[in-house]
DNA sequence: ATCCAACTGTAGCACCTGCTACAGTCGCCG
DNA sequence: CGGCGACTGTAGCAGGTGCTACAGTTGGAT
């Protein structure tokens, strides 16, 4: 199935670049063929099938995003982590990502392949991101699991619910709010 | 457009109970039409367009949710209030409608119309609602608003991360961290 | 009875979808 | 050289999409 590695693989990084502005749930093979430089004959070929393009280019932009959340430097304690995290979260760089995991969200929310597999491995290593960054800044394992959980949930509704508002005041006392909020948990 | 107000309302309500269990996001006209006794025909003629279709049947959906919300009594503080609005939004009978909603938010991310205009309005009615039913539940004004966004939030966030996990511990814990959360919000 | 407007069935348009059959072309190995 | 396997362009298939043109068929007001 996997005929020429490399190519394979750039081809999936663009066309990842190309879902992350055109959306996922539209997605088809011509326009996105064309997009890249090549027919939709020749991505049926490399990749066997729409559904394997498409599982190939969700893991692709969230391996960005988790990386992403790696990078970040520590925060420097609970509250900060919630501003650092969604700073990652809202920038013009990964808000797509996170937009494209919606997508696949909500295609996979009626039990639809590939789409519901995908998602389920995707919020995980997500979590996990998460979990992780909150530890490095001192969280205890326990709490940052929990807190993350919060955090992930509210974010993904921040995305859903008004995503033209990026960076509006409105939006910002909510990331507060779910600061402090989150904060209590720890007590 | 609004030929016979009935019949189109008679249809409006089959549609949308149509689309709670198939799904918004491939839609499309013949099949609903066939599983209501009717024709594609038919519904273009007396909803005029596909788009005003989906649209009335968002805003039926809507307007259920809303009306459970609103059907709950008050709960006895702000903690209990989260535990209620939770048991509405998970219930068998309403979790289809915030199905629905997040596959319209989805749709409507890259700001396609009529989803984006639509689900605006409809995440306005529905917050709206929270709000309502925290001050009822006696929580102070201001207060009601900054945790009703949070609330709202994360229950979007928990329906897309794991649709079929209704009902598991983990989720319960997760919903009563939330409420622990929130309820610090007022401190 | 007439006429007009509201309504509806049939058939079809133009377009798009994922996918594939066929016929190559190319480069490498013998 | 022959041949073989990996690759790719062309054309097309079968099915689906929203929507519409056309030809009725009602039912009620005149």
């Amino acid at each position: 199935m996997a005929k020429d590695p490399e190519r394979r693989e750039a081809w999936t990084r663009e066309a990842t670049d190309y879902a992350l502005e055109q959306g996922l749930i539209g997605l088809s093979l011509r326009p996105l063929a064309a997009a890249i430089g090549t027919s939709d004959r020749m991505l049926l070929y490399h990749f066997g099938t729409k559904d394997d393009l498409v599982a190939a280019v969700l893991h692709d932009s969230n391996d960005r995003a988790v990386a992403a959340v790696s990078a970040l430097d520590p925060s420097t304690d609970l509250r900060a982590a919630v501003h650092d995290l969604w700073s990652v979260v809202r920038s013009a760089e990964f808000e797509p990502c996170t937009r494209l995991y919606v997508e696949a969200a909500a295609l996979g929310l009626l039990g639809r392949e590939p789409y519901a597999g995908v998602v389920r491995e995707a919020n995980e290593r997500w979590l996990r991101s998460f979990v992780t960054h909150l530890t490095r800044s001192g969280v205890a394992r326990p709490l940052a699991g929990r807190a993350a959980t919060i955090i992930d949930a509210a974010f993904m509704g921040f995305q859903l619910d008004a995503p033209p508002d990026v960076g509006t005041t409105a939006r910002k006392r909510a990331v507060a709010d779910l600061s402090d909020a989150v904060a209590a948990l720890g007590r």
